[in-house]
DNA sequence: ATGAAAGCGCTAACAC
DNA sequence: GTGTTAGCGCTTTCAT
């Protein structure tokens, strides 16, 4: 039993043409239930699988998906290609894998490489669009709205209702107490930080309290930025009873600040996060935090995704998927 | 300036052969500075890159790696994920990733996936070896080692000090005054869990101490797994003043179940990580951590694999590199 | 130094 | 229901 590697020879083992085989592969067409009986064992028999090259090349097909990310590192995007993956992976999809490390030009690269390599569609996680190598590629993106008022991408979109979010969370602060509420944010890349930072500005305007300065605003979302700036606001002596944090990593980072200047959650200070990730679990005292169904968020990607690559325009080019607030002892008095 | 998109075009515009064109693209064969030069512009031009299918089908190669990794989700594995990608972009090379949820039949599939895509090579995290497709294909072993005695593959394997590891860890608690050191540990599916275990039992070994009973093992490595386990330990009155954990999700876990239970880290129970990924300094007062260099490992696994592909015998086909030991105050009295 | 042409493995018109 | 064949875009041998 040596292994046929082209259509070719299991067109000659099953005593047919190669493209009654190519008909039988692709239940395409028309043939008997006889010859499919016999292609099939062959195939079987020799393990053979159609080469994808060519199969890409005649079909300008090619049954990958990029997937683009700003870094897989971070616990909520690594959880999103995990499910994009699955999904993916269960219909015979395979996917290509992009770190923007935020930088457009890399970006840009990494999309270019992808057309390149005839992927059948993209998900984008980034806040810019109007690649004009999109044009005619199914595209969906996934968590970051765009930035630009110009933005008539052809795509459809999938975002977590951000400012929701940002609203159930400083409501948390607020119905434990806090009156003095600080917020950690970076608005800098990530369009849907406006959004959370809206919801957050939303929910004190309604209870009448005003925003805790100073006003910063991190140069990056990271735990050491979020530790870094803390720290220097707390030693100029800003005056709070709240964080809130529009991500787990900035929560976390506020965490060791606290810690290293003696300061405790939920005793000293009550604290909110973002996204709901494993440490916020495990963080101190457990950080309350917006969850996000990225399961469903990537189901519903995935799903659109194949309807455009099917050719179909899709019904609706927008969604908004609803967040729930997971409450742990870091909003607990 | 409409945008050429085959060969041919280009060849046209620039009034020479595709063959030329081909040359100029790989460096391949003889042409004069002025027709490169020639051509070069145009293919700028009009922003043309070569099809990949095409390239793919004709020469058997796809700048594609594959990278199969148990569960993208895993903070270790998403660095080292990230780290692969980068090397690999930075190639012109794109990164074909997979899941396989620690199961042998997805990890097979995958496999079967990505040799029927031509990959160029593949990055294995995997305690499996053996698989035929794998066969002439350049592989590179990360992170785990073989369970298996028959294991005669021709790939190259690359993974951590482990058993250092485990040495340096116990040590850790032993030098901080621990006398009943529990492990929590899984040794099933990951053969680098034992190692850690051979390096714990050795430090207990030379301090003539005994190891703390029962002796579990976990379902899973998990926060869940690992919290319900502990807590089923404590309520059943185990004795102990120090844990080491073969992983810092399942250190997470065990802080959890120990905040649970009232017991606090270091004031009762000393504890150690393993893989110092970014919530080990964030969970409870931070946990020290064995600190594995993934950069490195990485950056030689892409550049083993490269070789490989390249048609040559790698000098050495196992490589251990080194970890260091992050302490934090999980092991501060 | 450059061009012509064959062919990688597959699919899809078209013919029967 | 099945076979023949053209050709997807590219690389590479062989001419010149």
């Amino acid at each position: 039993m040596e292994k046929a590697k082209n259509i070719k020879e299991i067109a000659r083992l099953a005593g047919v043409s190669t493209a009654t085989v190519s008909r039988v592969i692709n239940q395409n067409g028309r043939f008997s239930k006889e010859t499919e009986k016999r292609v099939r064992q062959i195939i079987q028999q020799n393990d053979y699988m159609p080469n994808m090259s060519a199969q890409g090349l005649r079909t300008s097909r090619t049954d990958v998906v990029g997937v683009v990310v700003p870094d897989i590192t971070n616990p909520h995007f690594s959880n999103v290609v995990l499910h994009l993956e699955v999904e993916l992976s269960q219909r015979g999809y395979a996917c290509l894998i992009c770190n923007t490390n935020e930088s457009e030009e890399l970006e840009k690269k990494h999309i270019r490489s992808l057309t390149a390599r005839n992927v059948s569609g993209i998900i984008l996680i980034s806040s810019t669009r109007n690649y004009a190598e999109l044009e005619g590629l199914p595209t969906v993106y996934v968590d970051r709205p765009s930035r630009s008022k110009m933005d008539r991408t052809e795509g459809v979109m999938i975002e977590s209702d951000n400012v929701n979010g940002g609203y159930l969370a400083a409501k948390a602060l607020l119905q434990a107490g806090c009156r003095r509420i600080l917020i950690l944010k970076c608005l800098g890349n990530d369009s849907n930080q406006v959004a959370r930072y809206t919801g957050f500005k939303q929910a004190l305007s309604e209870a009448g309290i005003e925003e805790q300065g100073p006003l910063i605003d991190l140069d990056a979302v990271s735990i050491a930025s979020a530790k870094k700036a803390l720290s220097a606001l707390i030693e100029e002596g800003a005056v709070f009873d709240g964080i809130m944090a529009t991500t787990d990593t900035i929560a976390g980072g506020a965490m060791i600040a606290l810690r290293e200047h003696g300061l405790h959650v939920p005793q000293d200070v009550l604290m909110t996060g973002f996204d709901d990730s494993p440490f916020a679990a495990l963080c101190g005292p457990g950080i309350t935090s917006v969850h996000q169904n990225v399961a469903e968020m990537s189901r519903l990607a995935i799903s659109l995704l194949f309807e455009m690559m099917a050719g179909k325009e899709p019904a609706c080019r927008y969604y908004r998927i609803p967040v729930t607030l997971t409450v742990r002892d870091s909003t607990r008095r």
